[in-house]
DNA sequence: AGAATATTTGGTATCGCTAACATAATAGCG
DNA sequence: CGCTATTATGTTAGCGATACCAAATATTCT
């Protein structure tokens, strides 16, 4: 009974001309195929959408439509369906669904670490949108490093994800080309990119380095040095690093490298650049941290001196991370939109491989930035 | 010449009995792939096998035995399957691969947030182990909600995941039985289980909480107040505050309720335990603080008070942020091992994928934890 | 009412790959 | 030198789902 439907089909075509030999074959095959998946199905977990469509009586077509567009089945289908699917604890196997449809529900996201702050906020606003979306994510690191990016972007596309959130804006031109062949939707971050591969959502690194600065500059402040981090592998850095100049040009004041500090990531290298920052000049009166660690560690030291904020030197933050607004003095921070970016990268990417949101081709979002005037400066 | 060995398969196959109109048709069909394939090929990225095969000319096994099992093909073969990759650009197809061999190199990782750092070293130890070994990783949130866990973990066995790592040790019975008939491997962590579904990697809530009270306890102080954190749905938390109850009982100390203070997440909640627990009982000389943030909150409302601490109370920490000891004081802290259970649980996950080693089914590790004493007790 | 259209359901051939078996070619042995 | 191991490649039949088309049934309209 159990097989009989397949039995007749089999039958019925082979009826006339098949010679026997091949018919028992036919019948071996079949034998193996059963005991195989009665091991297989033992957990409901396992089985196969034939499975289900034995139990309820249709054919896995139906089974297929009422569960991936309910609309397509009448109601009696559809109530039989789901009975059979929830006796059974049946599974719908998304690797044969995507590689059937050539359609994933995976998105793949690469950051340069998982375990830092800034780019965990940006994460937490995607996996939101995405899970409640139905999708999944698919996450993998990539350091700050152009050659690593490319290698997990092959190994995404391997997976035939159905989009991509890169937290970068700079790629090899290899990574390019994949990701254009692969006609995959992605999504950039991190910055404002001049030549986005697709679409991108962000803050510009540059404009809010410089309004920070110029803020400081309208305060009164003439000499701001600025902690910045490593530039070699990173744009957000270096545009920091232009925005901060941009600035100090428009307030007519001349650039002294001695104030450009470049330092390491972490507290204790924020402690280091306020050394640094006032062994090589003086007279400096301001210090703008290009991170919140860097800031809070700047925090600390200038405190062990004894300096006044901003009596002695107005500090302030590029991050607005929620120790520097529990010390005292306060310390002024440029917000950024971390989560928000996160939510609106994922929404957009998900339009496009759903609604075929072609329209939003080629967009970048700008979600700007907020200063928070604290009493640090 | 194109399709000339497809062609003469079906013929072969056909010979003799077949109806001209149903060859008619095969040939339209076989047309039409065409078609679409040699579309869809113009990017390397979305070639097949199929295509790689037929330009080294060699069997698609061949391709496939050469790319993931390169010792059971010849030198020359080798090397005339990679060049061909290269040229076309191929990108192997992780679905199909999957589907067919039905093992996958996916792992799904289920975490309570992804944008806390508690869970993010550990992301990060998993994430560069599993990355190393080629396979990749799947995130999902599920806040402290068994029920949200219960469905992560549908979706990600639908996905045919590799392995499972869940940051949890409490699931629902549904969860338990669909991992127990799913036969994946499986690894908890955030605390030791009771009762493992499969191997577990961590510290023992419990045990860090008791060794850190006994030290407070040890030091001298009589009247210590614990800052717990949510119990209701959060194990961890319940066993940190046995231990430190367990901990009173061995150093002869009658637990006072009103010095177990329940409180949120974050600094401002820090701040409120002091309020609260001073309030309650004037005379509390030790705060014990059951995560890093309270504790740097509680840290900075001592400080605004003028307390002296140790002098007037004696603060620690259960989690080792860095913000911790670059206060002054610094703040005594119970340092866990969350980046090495990271990479531990990787291992372990892999170890059972790769080389079915069984043996390490049920296994518990414990990581232990440290007390790191600093100046503030 | 009867043809025409819309709605439901089913059959078959893939999706791109690998397992398992079959075969050809090479090597090893007494 | 013939015959069995061994190695190297190819053939076939799925993995578990969906696309596409065909068939059956229900509905609408003139």
């Amino acid at each position: 009974m159990d097989e009989s439907d397949t039995d007749t089909k089999k039958a019925a075509r082979e009826s006339g001309d098949t010679a026997p030999g091949q018919s028992a074959a036919d019948d071996t095959q079949n034998g193996l195929l059963e005991n195989a998946s009665a091991k297989r199905r033992s957990g409901g977990v396992n089985a196969r959408m034939r499975d289900v469509a034995k139990r309820a009586g249709v054919s896995t077509m139906t089974v297929s439509r009422a569960l991936s567009d309910p609309d397509r089945v009448s109601a009696e289908m559809r109530e039989r369906v789901i009975t059979a699917v929830k006796e059974i604890g049946y599974l719908p196997n998304h690797l044969a669904r995507s590689l059937s449809s050539t359609r994933s529900t995976t998105i793949g996201l690469i950051v340069p670490s998982v375990d830092n702050f800034i780019y965990t906020q940006t994460v937490k606003g995607l996996s939101e949108v995405i899970r409640r979306s139905g999708f999944q994510l698919m996450v993998a690191e990539c350091g700050h490093d152009e050659d690593e990016e490319e290698e997990v972007i092959k190994t995404f596309l391997g997976h035939r994800v159905g989009g991509l959130i890169l937290y970068n804006t700079e790629h090899t031109e290899e990574a390019r080309a994949m990701i254009r062949a692969s006609d995959v939707p992605v999504v950039e971050s991190g910055n404002l990119p001049r030549r986005p591969l697709d679409m991108a959502v962000s803050y510009s690194n540059s404009e809010a380095a410089k309004a920070m600065t110029l803020y400081l500059g309208r305060l009164g402040y003439k000499k701001i040095a600025f902690a910045c981090l490593d530039t070699r592998n990173n744009d957000r850095s270096r545009d920091r690093r232009e925005g901060y100049l941009e600035a100090l040009k428009q307030l007519g004041q001349t650039p002294d490298p001695r104030l450009i500090i470049d330092t390491a990531r972490g507290m204790a290298a924020g402690a280091e650049a306020v050394a640094h920052a006032v062994e090589a000049v003086p007279e400096v009166d301001a210090l703008f941290c290009g991170g919140g660690l860097l800031a809070a560690g700047a925090f600390f030291e200038c405190q062990k001196r004894g300096w006044n904020m901003p009596g002695r030197i107005a500090l302030a933050s590029f991050d607005d991370i929620e120790m520097l607004h529990h010390l005292s003095p306060t310390v002024t921070t440029l917000r950024l939109p971390r989560y928000d970016i996160g939510v609106r990268a994922a929404q957009m990417l998900i339009s496009r491989i759903l609604d075929r949101a072609d329209h939003l081709k080629g967009s970048v979002v700008d979600l700007k930035f907020e200063i928070i005037q604290r009493e640090s400066t």
